[in-house]
RNA sequence: GCGGAAUUAGCUCAGCUGGAUAGAGCGUCGGUCUACGAAACCGAAGGUCGCAGGUUCGACUCCUGCAUUCCGCGCCA
């Protein structure tokens, strides 16, 4: 509907050329905006206010001669100049409700575009360290990076899901030593117990599978634990595997699935990270100092440069990370999406300063990065700061078990990623008005519900025999909520473009609301059997649209509660 | 100290990349079921959009300071 508005405004901009009123079409595309107030019209442009100054009238006055110069069209009922000096277009009220044939004729395609045209896309997101369980921060992060999967797929794109897996450095050194120390029956308040050591109960749970001889399958491999406490490489490899299979039951419980698993420890294998530093020392970005080797980071925008290879030896972390984006470009991802904590933020410029310095012909701001803030948990009115089983922080599984699978990752995506959440437990489990994931799914069951009771009294219902009587839908609620379905291929491009998953939490809420305005203030089996199947045809379309909205959000939408 | 994010109703948050009288839900107050599902609806009260400048026809939105909160700031990952 707007960039037919905005061809009529065009033409009518061309026409006051033609008359001598403007002397040129103004470059400017007109801007189309839909009012927050319906007396405002159903769309407003505000190109007279734009064109004001420039062109030497008073803003309602060439407003009135836009008007007058609109080409003759079926849209527009009728259009009025106001405030300032918008010009407020009233739309036929018919095309709103030609939304319902749109809707039921393209079915679950409705609101999906081609805009991506098929390219390929690569979202990296929750990236966990397999040493411990998951938490509610990687919750927020698969939550939103399945979602971004979801809504580029919607909007054209080939997406590939992957999880960085980071099995080799510090962290899972320290992990084999937890493990080794309970091996060893000593606990986190030893003298002995490892300076960095991970003191959660998880450790002493993979401890004792490994001197039980426990046999866990974890992605593709099957490892048994070898029982002997001395062995660390053989604890570390368990221990990996345990913490491995953990995460993967818990992101298969919050319905995350990735397409691959991509291990630090084949950078390594592979040589990629030497050849990353070759080829960093050859571009001439690279110098020795105190016996370290430095990347002069500074020429691509850091504060500071940064050492690559310590003077023990060894490489920081950063040159692993700076080969493995390398090698996702090589891979062929021209567009790439990391979807992080922002704990992390301070990464960004290190590995894209990293990617400039090898040189291959890496754009400036590859890749791009989604982050998100931290993550509190409140229940009963307090903060919840342990686990029992992760002892310093809460897990994914916690909240899972405590309020399931949906109303966590609505909870968890329904958020700007930019703001600190508070996940509410108790508000997350309240079966009301106030919870907005029973809200949204409670519309749906009622237009399933409603469909259903039509069907009883009408098996051979066809809900598309409404189309005929579309006119017969005319009252303030149920056009108020014809417009709302209309809206939402608009919010699935703008949420894909922006990155920002919880515009379609948003709005669900928004048509979940109109639904149960229209709902309340209308009986659908009621009345004449043409405005019946007129309302059925917006019941279905309205569940239709409700599902497509959820799915692209990972939640479920449940024909009865 | 440096960098990032945030600051909007009593609470939790939106605000469509600069538009008109800043919106929801909860909470508070008052209404609506012998029921197409009340897990719902309708109405009322509630705001100097952290503060101060600037940009312009117009600023919650952009710019500059300041304040406060959170997160980073290692030859850890």
């Amino acid at each position: 509907m707007k960039p037919e508005l905005a061809a009529l405004i065009s033409e009518a901009l061309e026409q006051l050329v033609s008359q001598g009123v403007l002397a040129e079409v103004p470059d400017t595309a007109p801007q189309i905006d839909r009012p927050k107030d319906p007396s405002h019209g159903d769309l407003s442009c505000n190109i007279a206010m734009v064109l004001a100054k420039r062109v030497g009238m008073a803003p309602s006055e060439l407003a009135s001669q836009l008007i007058a110069a609109l080409p003759a069209n079926e849209l527009v009922d009728r259009c009025d100049i106001a405030g300032p000096g918008f010009i407020n277009f009233f739309i036929n009220s018919s095309r709103h409700t030609e939304v319902v044939r749109t809707i039921l004729e393209a079915g679950a395609a409705y609101g999906r575009s081609d805009a991506g045209g098929g390219r390929r896309v690569q979202v990296e997101f929750v990236s966990a360290n397999p040493t411990g369980p998951l938490h509610v921060g990687h919750g927020r992060g698969a939550a939103i990076g399945d979602s971004l999967g979801r809504l580029l797929e919607a909007t054209g794109w080939s997406v590939q899901r992957e999880f960085y897996y980071n099995d080799a450095g510090q962290q899972i050194n320290n992990l084999a030593l937890s493990v080794q120390a309970r091996a060893l029956g000593k606990n986190p308040d030893h003298p002995d117990w490892p300076a960095d050591g991970y003191r959660g109960g998880y450790i002493e749970d993979v401890a004792s599978a490994y001197l039980s001889g426990e046999t866990v399958l974890a992605a593709d491999r099957k490892i048994t634990g070898g029982g002997d406490p001395k062995d660390l490489d053989a604890i570390q490899d368990f221990a990996v595997a345990c913490l491995r299979r953990e995460q993967d039951q818990d992101l298969k419980a919050f319905q995350v699935v990735f397409d691959e698993y991509f291990l630090e420890s084949s950078l390594y294998g592979s040589g990629a990270v030497e050849k990353t530093v070759e080829t960093l020392q050859q571009a001439g970005h690279t110098y020795e100092e105190q016996d370290a080797l430095w990347l002069r980071t500074t020429d691509f925008g850091d504060d500071k440069d940064r050492v690559m290879r310590k003077s023990e030896g060894g490489y920081t972390y950063f040159v692993p990370d700076v080969a493995y984006h390398h090698n996702k470009w090589q891979r062929g991802y021209e567009r790439v999406i990391n979807e992080q904590g922002a704990d992390h933020h301070s990464t960004i410029t290190r590995v894209r300063a990293g990617l400039q310095g090898l040189d291959v012909g890496i754009p400036e701001g590859w890749p791009e990065y989604v982050l998100h803030q931290m993550v509190t948990v409140m229940r009963e009115g307090a903060e919840v700061k342990l686990s029992k089983r992760a002892g310093s922080y809460v897990t994914l599984r916690d909240l899972i078990d405590w309020v399931g699978c949906d109303a966590t990752r609505y909870f968890l995506v329904a958020r700007a990623p930019t703001s600190q959440l508070t996940f509410d437990v108790d508000l997350a489990l309240a079966r009301s008005n106030e919870n907005p994931v029973y809200y949204i799914q409670y519309a749906h069951a009622r237009c399933a519900s409603v469909l259903r009771k039509a069907r009883e009294t009408d098996p051979g219902l066809e809900v598309a025999e409404g189309l005929a009587h579309l006119g017969y839908l005319s009252e303030a609620e149920t056009l108020a909520l014809a417009i709302t379905l209309g809206r939402f291929p608009e919010v699935v491009a703008t949420a894909a473009e922006r990155l920002e998953p919880h515009d379609v939490a948003n709005y669900l809420r928004d048509l979940a609301a109109d639904f149960h305005s229209f709902y309340n203030a209308h009986k659908v089996l009621e009345g004449s059997p043409e405005t019946m199947k007129a309302r059925l045809a917006l019941v279905a379309a309205t569940q239709e649209v409700i599902a497509s909205g959820l799915e692209l959000l990972g939640v479920s939408a449940p024909d009865a509660m």
